[in-house]
RNA sequence: GGCGCUAUCGUCUAGGGGACUAGGACGGGGCCCUCUCAAGGCCCAAACACGGGUUCGAAUCCCGUUAGCGCUACCA
């Protein structure tokens, strides 16, 4: 039988980094095994649910290339068959109705606190005769359907943590039905598992203690459980759950910041599983071939945005400047720069030592931008540092590339004429290289000089430098 | 408080009784390359939480302690 497995996130909110990694992880699952990916939105919660969140989560999953075979199906759809599969459990004697009311067992609760016990429901309304109930339903009093739970050994194989078993007695007998016909959480998700024929459930560690109540309910309902795979949390750098305030937490606030999609794809899945031995960059088909329950972790992981963008820098080396096209100009079109040409030679020249699109981006607006001539503050700071030869190197420099031909303005004429100039003057390379590094870049890095000239062009750049040369002969700063 | 989960360098991890003077990666430090910065190559510092067992032998198995985290709703 195919394996079928589900993500089921609440549109309550952005896809969150934990959302997408356990999005991925049954992704990978379904791929690897030839299994089905189901998508269902779970929004039950009628009040924080919304379709600008679903949608959100939508474009996030696709952006990050996570598919989906079956859905989205939404939850909410199914509220009838909750609540027909309550009621079943209800005539069963399996379960049973609860009149108490929220303020009467938010007393209970603070009495319970006050000892310095565990609260758990006491059944009084399980103790209720037959006509008594019938009696209260009949004069239109309110009540909840109760699941009665057995006290028994509940336990289970869990694919990641091994064996993990609760003893009935230290759970309550929760509700699963609302008073207003709508269902808990708990119901819902077992009764739609089982619609949908849900082989594999990978989800976050955070429902381990959901598990027993639902494998209770798969027994009442007669089904057999799932596979249940509890896969470890995402936390911040101080160990603690990850949230808004240690930074981005949202898949689309990284898309923002410039990161590929395939290098957070990559570095999520290595996030709390490894393929064992040193394996790191690895590609899609790589993935899905070496993904395994097996391979995922007990432990959880911090999520460290360093390595996240060492990884994007290793996609930005080792991709095409081709594949990085559209990301750049849509950087570049927020950054309101127009783009008078072709950007791949741009792309090619600084993607090397880039870590995200947005530098990328920035750079290739520098490179592009043929008003460019005035040194900005930082540029002019940098003029300065390296001292009144500033201006003469220049002109010497550019001397030399005046004699250039249109046809001859390749990064290997380039660095040969220059280096002549050099060492006629017995001046080191670096000496004529750097002052044209600054004028053209407002800046000590960028590619070799040489190429950089090529990605600016001829007329451009001895243009550029002509005028700063000139600007700043009276020493740097005169003008 | 109760129940549950977890525990290898700062971080992500390899490891599943002898192959461990514990390997890789990020980050840090150094060197090489070099017109700068990246990239790349080489090197260095850096960890088995603690205590008991089991065993000829334990990072690996068992128990306890400690710590962290999760759940404990008519939320999901």
């Amino acid at each position: 039988m195919k394996p079928r497995v589900r993500f089921a996130p609440s549109p309550t909110g952005y896809l969150h980094v934990g959302g997408a990694r356990t999005a991925l992880f049954n992704w990978l699952f379904a791929r690897h095994t030839g299994g089905i990916h189901v998508l269902r939105i779970e929004d039950t919660d009628r009040e924080r649910s919304t379709p600008e969140h679903t949608r959100i989560i939508l474009d996030g999953l696709t952006w990050l290339g996570i598919s989906w075979d079956e859905g989205p199906y939404f939850q909410g759809d199914y509220a009838v068959r909750h609540q027909t599969d309550a009621e079943r459990l209800l005539a069963a004697g399996k379960a049973y109705r609860c009149f108490c009311t929220r303020e009467e067992l938010d007393a209970q609760r603070a009495q319970a606190e006050r000892s310095g016990l565990g609260f758990r429901y006491d059944r009084r309304c399980y103790r209720l005769s037959q006509s008594e109930v019938e009696a209260r339903v009949r004069s239109g009093t309110l009540s909840t359907i109760r699941f009665l739970l057995q006290d028994e050994e509940i336990a289970w194989d869990d694919a990641v943590h091994g064996r993990i078993s609760f003893q009935g007695r230290d759970l309550d007998d929760f509700v699963i039905l609302r008073s207003d016909n709508s269902s808990i959480y708990n119901l819902a998700v077992v009764s739609d598992d089982i619609d949908m024929r849900i082989t594999h459930v990978i989800r976050g560690d955070d429902h381990i203690s959901n598990t027993p109540k639902q494998i209770a309910l798969y027994r009442a309902l007669g089904y057999e459980p799932p596979v249940f795979a509890h896969v470890p949390m995402i936390l911040g750098p101080d160990g603690k759950k990850l949230s808004k305030r240690h930074g981005a937490t949202a898949v689309g606030e990284y898309q923002e910041q410039g990161i590929l999609p395939a290098a957070m794809r990559n570095f999520l899945a290595l996030l709390g599983w490894s393929p064992g031995g040193d394996r790191e960059i690895m590609s899609e088909a790589e993935m899905v071939d070496l993904f395994t329950l097996e391979g995922i972790q007990k432990k959880a992981a911090v999520f460290d945005t360093t390595k996240l963008e060492w990884m994007n820098g290793q996609y930005l080396t080792a991709l095409p400047a081709d594949d990085l096209l559209e990301p750049v100009r849509r950087q570049l079109a927020r950054m309101g720069v127009a783009e008078a040409r072709d950007l791949i030679p741009l792309i090619d020249a600084v993607k090397a030592r880039s870590r995200t699109i947005l530098h990328v981006a920035e750079q290739v607006s520098v490179r592009l931008d043929p008003s460019r001539s005035r040194l900005d503050a930082k540029g002019e700071a940098l003029a300065q540092k390296l001292g009144a030869s500033f201006s003469g190197n220049l002109s010497l420099a550019l001397e030399g590339l005046e004699q250039l031909e249109p046809a001859e303005w390749k990064p290997d004429r380039i660095l040969e004429v220059v280096r002549g100039v050099a060492e006629s003057r017995n001046l080191k390379l670096g000496d004529l290289m750097q002052p044209i590094r600054v004028a053209l870049t407002g800046s000590t890095v960028s590619e070799p000089v040489n190429e950089l000239l090529v990605v600016v062009g001829r007329d451009t750049s001895i243009r550029r430098l002509r005028e700063t040369a000139q600007r700043t002969s009276g020493g740097v700063g005169a003008a």
